[in-house]
DNA sequence: ATGAAAGCGCTAACAC
DNA sequence: GTGTTAGCGCTTTCAT
């Protein structure tokens, strides 16, 4: 068996009582008591048991983070921003995959609350009412999405698409697509309520398709519809799709950004990468994941904090995809 | 407070004991007992407290995992395989990320050691008699890297680069470059090693460049050189130089696959995707991950399994970056 | 088949 | 400032 807190205190000849407080408050014993302390346990190599600190103080000193697809790298970048913040802090993450499965999501975030200190929550799609249960079983932090009396972690998705507007009208655009995602995602309804926004302010024509699958194939398929509508300009809901987008109207023979332009969001690594480079919008995922890590703690701290929704700023990043269109003679 | 045992026995009118009896060893009860114990913890909603449990079984229920980066897509791919694996057999799972700093990684497992049951180590560059250290400390399971006495879920990379160069030779060429990744990475000593093989059994040349960080700026690099030498076929480390290579040789004017063949190494989405397709091998990630979880539970059963180290099949995917070389005229 | 009781390793009153 | 002690929620002897 490991070394125990009973070995610390016979060996540096003091009670089990002092140990403890030599470790967890220190300012509670005499300096020259906390150093031979430490010096002994440092010595043995203790590390105290963590299940049973936590069995008297109620805290775990884990976090856990529920994600609905590990491949999808939206949500690593989270997932990465939150381990590296919650380790700052000792804590440690618990991390689970719902395969895209709402009610999974829901059993994994139950089934970790005991387990932990708080839950992070990458869910677009669950329920509202079925969320706001979760938070009353653990403390909760949504990420990208909004509930109200929840502690949120945002991205302004509308601000990266009133830029990706402002970007495209700037550049002569008079009538664009949009293709939707999935109507069921807050991000959709986030990123479209921005984008109708900014059209309406600049008064020119939007073309509001789909939805259509948040993937390669979505794009295939939204790329005939948007070219039928004799639009300039095609603002995807995600990188994937524009992707899809892109090697369809390579097929079709249709340049981009020649005859029409072309915008993602998320700005993947392969944004910077494909042919023609897509013009999209970063999303800040690791600070983020941080961010939602600090919220959390700050709402278990002695006086729970304030419930806070918090909001990181989006960026547009103008690639090769993005152009004036061809009939703009003035 | 979250309903406990006693609240169950007082309500089922048993003592704890019993109680405890009916949850984990089910045939030392009656039956009619047990059920009514059962009902009623269904109905109290009693979740027992792993960490209690814990304190006195010696064991978490939990499992880590150590990776070096959560942004590289095939470590993802491996930690989705591992959840979802663990999740079945009820184990939750702790995640770390090292910043691909080994030094990180060996403290990051012997911190997760003292919560978990085991750990399975992704460490491509982490010093074989720091890995035997870990082992000691904890059950450890080694992803794709052999270290004698420590199991290993492994993926067959000495045959995915023969296929690739029986494919590349079966296509005529004669003369072909290996982009190396980096030298201390296990990965590339066995791509590597695979590929001489295959390259003394077909008494083909090989020019052996590098080693390049694994990165698309390796790939951009390393393009120059492989072209300087004159060969007719380009074997990247990975799929990411790979893409480098790509987009070096495209901004060179050199045609792919009209003048030289290429190939990369995992099989990311974006291989799929790229202009023209990416000829590369696909790594089973993730059942790669499922079985190490498989070998670490083996291992902590009741007559602790036998030490194995098993390896999953690549596959060569072929698409459009590979063809006869422009040369050959027979 | 069931209950009583002894801890697992630790922290938090409560004494002194 | 330090020691003593009573548990946290659970499993597991040892009785019965």
């Amino acid at each position: 068996m490991a070394v125990t807190i009973r070995d610390v205190a016979r060996q540096a000849e003091v009670s089990v009582a002092t140990v403890s407080r030599a470790l967890t408050s220190p300012e509670l014993v005499r300096a020259s008591t906390r150093e031979r302390v430490l010096a002994v346990a440092a010595d043995l190599g203790y590390q105290p048991n963590l299940a049973a600190r936590g069995l008297i103080t109620g805290r775990t000193g884990n976090l856990g983070i529920v994600v609905p697809d590990l491949n999808n790298p939206f949500f690593t970048g989270v997932l990465k921003g939150v381990q590296s913040q919650a380790r700052q802090s000792s804590y440690a993450v618990f991390v689970a995959d719902s395969d895209e499965d709402p009610a999974a999501e829901r059993d994994l975030v139950l089934a970790m609350a005991k387990q932990v200190d708080g839950v992070i929550l990458c869910s677009p799609g669950l329920e509202e009412q079925v969320v706001r249960e979760l938070a009353r079983a653990t403390s909760l932090v949504l990420i990208n999405r909004r509930v109200r009396g929840i502690p949120a972690a945002l991205m302004s998705s509308g601000s990266g698409m009133r830029q990706v507007i402002d970007h495209l009208v700037a550049l002569g655009h008079g009538r664009i697509a949009y293709l939707n995602g999935p109507r069921t995602s807050w991000s959709n309804r986030e990123r479209r309520r921005g984008l109708k926004a900014a059209v309406q302010r600049h008064g020119v024509d939007l073309v509001d398709l789909g939805p259509f699958p948040p993937r390669y194939e979505g794009g295939l398929q939204a790329a005939d519809l948007a070219l039928a509508e004799g639009v300039t300009a095609i603002v995807a809901y995600n990188d994937i799709m524009a992707l899809g987008v892109l090697a369809r109207l390579r097929d079709r023979g249709v340049s981009v950004p020649g005859q029409v332009s072309l915008t993602g969001f998320d700005d993947l690594m392969f944004a910077a990468l494909c042919q023609p480079a897509l013009t999209t919008v970063a999303m800040p995922v690791e600070p983020t994941g941080r961010l939602g890590v600090d919220l959390l703690l700050s709402r278990l701290g002695r006086d729970g904090g304030a419930i806070r929704q918090e909001e990181l700023d989006t960026q547009l990043i103008v690639r090769a995809t993005t152009a004036p269109p061809s009939d703009s003679r003035n």
